[in-house]
DNA sequence: TTCTTAACTTAATCTACATTAATTTTTTCG
DNA sequence: CGAAAAAATTAATGTAGATTAAGTTAAGAA
């Protein structure tokens, strides 16, 4: 496994911490590269989730599937982003998320007593992470106001702009379901607004 | 102002982190007590949010008014909480939230250099705010899911099942406003659901 | 390439929830 | 306490978005 592999993950961390030759070995043994097939599984409802991944490649989703089998999604993770039912990883009790590749993707993975190994042996990594989570949260917060203020066609307004790419990437079935909208009536707020 | 009055903070404090009593010290004063009149601003939409706070007392709410005059509520902040625009407050810019006070509360703050200068003193108080922080992101995670996926109904009785105590204590109102329905169908709702 | 399956579209019908507006109940505070 | 304001209720009507179902297009896989 060459160095260049680390090169984008390298670059994530030292974007909120500052890395010497020391930090880079350990974070490069400490991470394992897993490469992923399209639709294969990372994580299912009701196991543990074993690791937190940062995605180096590719696209995954984490979603959960209601008692009528619809499925809901929480997050789409591009390169440069992270995945993990946070809540099973740190607990390691069974996952309410599911987390799968929407394309051949490849990842960076850490389990659960390396990363607290890490925080101890590199102190900088908890803030790294603090950071990383801290600005999820405001993500979310985001979202949240959207999702209980917005209509349908304004939150899929507000995810074009944020999101353009990940429009032409992913089947937008998987948008719809990331607004909290069927796809049938997606297609009819798409067809709505590629008229104006 | 006694050292009581950092009970519950420092209790808070404790259940993540190790205190000694030269942390304590530091904590206790770098930490401001303030008091909050009820429907006190602490917060307006467009300030720069100067502080986080962590209550002592009382109940905040934090919230949004849309271009029709409706509020939306992001969260309440109840004894043993944290309340704050997360973004504001990083990044010193006007805040997209309003935060108020739903009962005479009590508050300590801290603003950013203190933060900052806390982290780099007590480095464990950076492993304190990434638990925090890691536990709202999960709580958040499992509203989005349920915003996009679950009846106005559910999520009121989700919520019930939560927060027991908080639905006695204030505003129905205020409780529509989060779970992103009119009063009026909250109304409607909770009469259904005592016939049940 | 063709076969099969998955994704997207369209339209009719249905329902959860919003809106408006009037009435009643509760809270606030001078 | 009593007056005024805020909160909650109720009911009629309206609409965003769900459901059902059929048809079309696009994508994988042999």
């Amino acid at each position: 496994m060459a160095d260049s592999d680390y090169d984008l993950f390298l670059k994530n961390l030292s974007k909120h911490i500052s890395l010497d030759e020391k930090d880079i070995e350990i974070f490069t043994s400490a991470f394992k590269l897993k490469k992923v097939k399209k639709s294969e599984f990372l994580l299912q409802t009701g196991d543990v989730c074993r690791y937190e991944y940062f995605v180096n490649k590719g696209c995954l989703r984490t979603y959960t599937i209601d008692p009528n089998g619809f499925e809901h999604i929480l997050m789409f993770s591009v390169e440069d982003w992270w995945a993990g039912d946070m809540y099973s990883f740190l607990t390691q009790t069974p996952a309410l998320f599911n987390i799968d590749a929407l394309e051949e993707s490849e990842v960076f993975q850490i389990d659960y007593p390396s990363i607290e190994l890490l925080y101890k042996k590199v102190p900088k990594f908890e803030r790294y992470f603090r950071i990383i989570i801290q600005n999820s949260f405001i993500t979310q917060q985001r979202r949240i106001i959207q999702n209980i203020s917005s209509s349908a066609e304004d939150r899929f307004l507000q995810f074009k702009n944020k999101y353009p790419d990940l429009i032409e990437r992913i089947p937008q079935k998987h948008i719809a379901a990331y607004l909290g909208i069927t796809p049938e009536f997606f297609s009819v707020l798409r067809k709505k607004l590629e008229k104006k």
